[in-house]
DNA sequence: TGTACATCAGTGAACGCGCGTTCACTGATGTAC
DNA sequence: TGTACATCAGTGAACGCGCGTTCACTGATGTAC
């Protein structure tokens, strides 16, 4: 069995983990995590041999998250709007993903764990494109692996300008399966929404 | 006056420099781009007193180009194809500019020369954006700024994937502005590409 | 054109720093009785 | 329940490394005559 405070030690480093690389981005210090989990540099090693380690740990939860999140957007009644709300969680809450991809592809080793997360993200992804596939929501040519990309790449671009709360919104506005959000109180914050047809169209 | 040396000196060390960034994104270490100009240490922070000197002189170029390549632009009879090509050129060719916005935007320090780079490649944006809005081939609703950084994230997604070549260009595809690409030898290498109306259109 | 010289660009060893990582030692925890 | 003990998690100083940056010195260049 763990011990007690193993467990403890272990969760806190994840828990600072995950905010050092949400803050620092890939460029993380590990001797700042540990000293900032409050444990010696050494406890962060026992725990996790390498960074791939510590980054897979961290992105477990997230990955968990998405997964639930997309479950219980499969019940939510306009499939459009489902893929829409799934591909912003991606964008606000993979920040470690990135991190991981980045470092990882890079290397070129690839992980076992890493393959595993990528693939349950990838299949919570399809269900909810699938759907809006069905519905006429989504273009039958879209790909599950371009939509998770670009919401990534909105996601860092959101982190690249922490002070503009909405762009995240704005750029996925621009992508052609993003259906108009609902209105509602984020509308008035918006005047970049559009709420009616486009000229074009009529 | 330069002195010759001094000047050809300049010149390897900006286009190390930019390929180092390339390579290496903001990362890129200093004393390994003198080292691979040919030059001492001293030399580089003789030219290039502060990390920004340097980016701005690897940007300036990268500027200038995507503002001539507008201008160019302006000329293509189809607006909303002219917006889509500037939008890949600044995609493709903005890696620097992308290291130097999230170090100098971290930083807060902006910089008179980082302002003036900015200006220019937003004012030769609009002048695109202007042109394919009164042809009704753009939203009104779309901000110059907006695609501008998401080009740049799509630029980013590609340096994290760079075996997939064509990634950025469906990634593009993605953007609602982006008239799709006329039809030839790439539309055959991009399955994903529609070139027919979407059915829910029908 | 040729030469003597002053200027200032170039050099690169050296510095301090924070990084990732190790390891001999300490001590908290869980277990056996 | 209480205690003695073995295990193994935790510690943190120390190491080597590459980084950014400096500076006393060297020498190539442009200039004046």
């Amino acid at each position: 069995m763990m011990r007690a405070d193993a467990r403890r030690n272990r969760e806190r480093i994840v828990e600072v983990a995950r905010n050092s690389f949400t803050e620092h981005g890939p460029g993380a210090s590990l001797n700042q995590i540990a000293q900032r989990a409050g444990v010696g540099a050494g406890t962060l090693y026992r725990h996790f041999p390498t960074l791939q380690d510590l980054l897979v740990a961290v992105i477990e939860d997230d990955v968990a998250a998405l997964c639930a999140r997309g479950e219980a957007l499969l019940g939510e009644p306009s499939s459009g709007e489902a893929l829409h709300a799934w591909l912003r969680a991606v964008a606000v809450h993979a920040t470690a993903m990135r991190g991981l991809v980045a470092r990882e592809m890079a290397g070129g080793l690839g992980g076992g764990a890493l393959a595993a997360c990528h693939d349950q993200i990838r299949a919570a992804g399809s269900a909810l494109l699938d759907r809006a596939r069905r519905d006429g929501s989504a273009p039958p040519g879209a790909d599950i692996g371009d939509l998770l990309t670009l919401a990534n790449a909105i996601g860092w671009a959101g982190e690249q300008s922490p002070d503009d709360e909405h762009l995240i919104d704005r750029l996925l506005a621009l992508i052609t399966t993003a259906t108009p959000p609902p209105p509602g109180p984020l509308a008035e914050a918006h005047p970049g929404h559009r709420q009616r047809p486009h000229p074009s169209e009529a």
